[in-house]
DNA sequence: TTGAAAGCGCTAACAA
DNA sequence: TTGTTAGCGCTTTCAA
């Protein structure tokens, strides 16, 4: 009995040729004689040898991974974008690794320092302000960024939240909603573009906007700030939310005040998550294709990677979904 | 100008001392003199000096990094059992890397072949049948399974599906429901559990079940298979679904058709995802704790890894969560 | 307290 | 067509 694993060295040895050789063939980086062949296929077989990655990533640098960091695999958007990147990343023989960054900052950087050296690249999905993401370039490993930097020179893919936001507005206000107001996380580098949207369609109108910041992106959140929208002094008419979640936990909140949505109040979310469409009344949401942000990103990172030129900044642009938590005003 | 990245023997030159002095020091496995500290200390500042884990990892075997295999992680329960798992990782100082096989054994097997050599240890979400997973074993890697294992010896991490499944049953029974139905996902192991539960609750009150199975364990396949339940001879008057992702595209198609749940027809899921609150009727589930069952998994491949004492198998209790979906009969 | 030297499992010139 | 040799970046005896 040998030890656990069998190595290049016990094929070799086993099969009587050189561990130069059983390297190639098994790399089918050359050919050779049928014979030789036939006897290092079936010692393969016999010892069950498969090579070792990592021995093999010391010599070559390549790992054929790609890390991919999420804030928070809970949230259908980051669920989304990690199947894009994946189908990607499997169409191109690389391995996708993901890891949750849970919304911290410090385990952020922990994290994505450990995986750097065990990965041809990365893909960050990041809430650190650009200022602080040194020690990400530092890294010098490829990465891609999803936003829009300004400081930071890395490849990025970032959606048009502006625009978005300035669509879904511009229909709330053909409804003829009158109060206007809008549910933000400002923790979000994208909050600012979806409350610039929202502002810039709201503005050609010289109405109002009431804004409110949400602690956290979720539905917990939203259902939290409910009461503080609805029951101040001119509650609102028109609700844009910073993501779905925060949609869904307001409406059910609403409800359970005894509001109704869309006829008291109309709600609109962003991301056009699966399950706005299974709440009731389903949630209009700007869709911003999720999805396609990582297969874009993960598409990007892998031509980086490979030597080709891939353009700086990738934007996908935005989709309005309309569903019956909007509605016309009389 | 030097090589891109700073090496240990980079470090050793510039501070004067040997590579084995600066490993040692890197790994706090030895002190050395002051003079001796403060100038490796500087040299690795200066150089931006990072230990390559790989090459750590070579010579150690141990990687600090646990696989983790989910199916699916667009479905809320798998992303629950991410975070579970992930949290117990952190704190034991182990990065939790992610794969997505997708649902596609292939895929599986590829990637938890390149991924086992990398980790210390795998979770295994997997749906293919346990006579065709002998590769795993023979990865020979430390692994936990999620499960009841038959045959294959490997710790697991199970809930009570058996259980949590004759509990709702009985719920339904008292609430006086007649009619039943069970939405199963057969290619699922643990669709066989839940069904018996179901099964065992009715057969003591000489009831039939009448079974439809689901080609996917998702919202769109409950969607697909409403009106083959609701239009049928018999119509159920209280539906159990494998999960509540086909719960909850089970009630949507069934208000399209103009049913009503519960007055129509009650309806129950698993895993008690946090959207099944958001939809309305809110829908009544089956808890299997989800986070849980990552966490235990994690923490019982840890213990496995750092060679303690770890029982085979851990069951994860159920609970029966009343919502709105259900509703007695007069 | 410090360092020399031998590898971990593998690949990549280069020779034969 | 096949093999020799020199490492990749690091840890770990063992000796100084």
């Amino acid at each position: 009995m040998k030890k656990s694993v069998a190595t290049i060295r016990d094929v070799a040895a086993a099969a009587g040729v050189s561990t130069a050789t059983v390297s190639k063939f098994v790399n089918a980086t050359q050919r050779f004689s049928p014979a030789v062949e036939a006897r290092i296929s079936s010692v393969i077989e016999e010892l069950g040898y498969r090579s070792n990655p990592m021995a093999q990533s010391m010599i070559t640098g390549r790992t054929k991974a790609i890390g991919l960091s999420v804030l928070d695999i809970t949230n259908p958007h980051y669920a989304s974008v990690v199947k894009g990147a994946n189908r990607v990343a499997q169409d191109h023989g690389y391995t996708l690794l993901l890891v949750d960054t849970e919304e911290t900052p410090e385990r952020e950087r922990q994290l994505l320092e450990a995986l750097s050296r065990r990965v041809d690249g990365m893909i960050v999905y990041s809430r650190t302000p650009e200022e602080e993401l040194g020690w990400l370039l530092a890294l010098d490993r490829p990465a891609v960024f999803f936003g829009r930097p300004d400081l930071i020179k890395l490849p990025a893919v970032a959606s048009d939240d502006q625009l978005g936001a300035y669509m879904v507005t511009r229909h709330l206000l053909s409804q003829g909603h009158q109060r206007y107001a809008y549910m933000g996380f400002s923790n979000s580098r994208r909050d600012r573009e979806r409350m610039a949207g929202v502002r810039e369609a709201l503005d050609a109108q010289g109405l109002e906007l009431n804004v409110f910041d949400a602690e956290a992106p979720t539905a917990a959140a939203g259902e939290k700030l409910c009461s503080a929208i609805l029951l101040g002094r001119q509650p609102p008419d028109a609700l844009v939310c910073f993501n779905d979640l925060l949609a869904l936990g307001f409406m059910k909140a609403a409800q359970v005040l005894g509001f109704r949505v869309p006829e008291d109040i109309s709600v609109v979310g962003f991301d056009n998550i699966q399950f706005g469409s299974f709440a009731s009344p389903a949630l209009t949401s700007v869709d911003l294709h999720s999805e396609h942000m990582g297969a874009a990103a993960m598409r990007k990172l892998i031509a980086t990677i490979e030597g080709n030129q891939a353009e700086a900044l990738t934007v996908i642009n935005a989709q309005l979904v309309l569903r019956a938590s909007t509605a016309a005003r009389a």
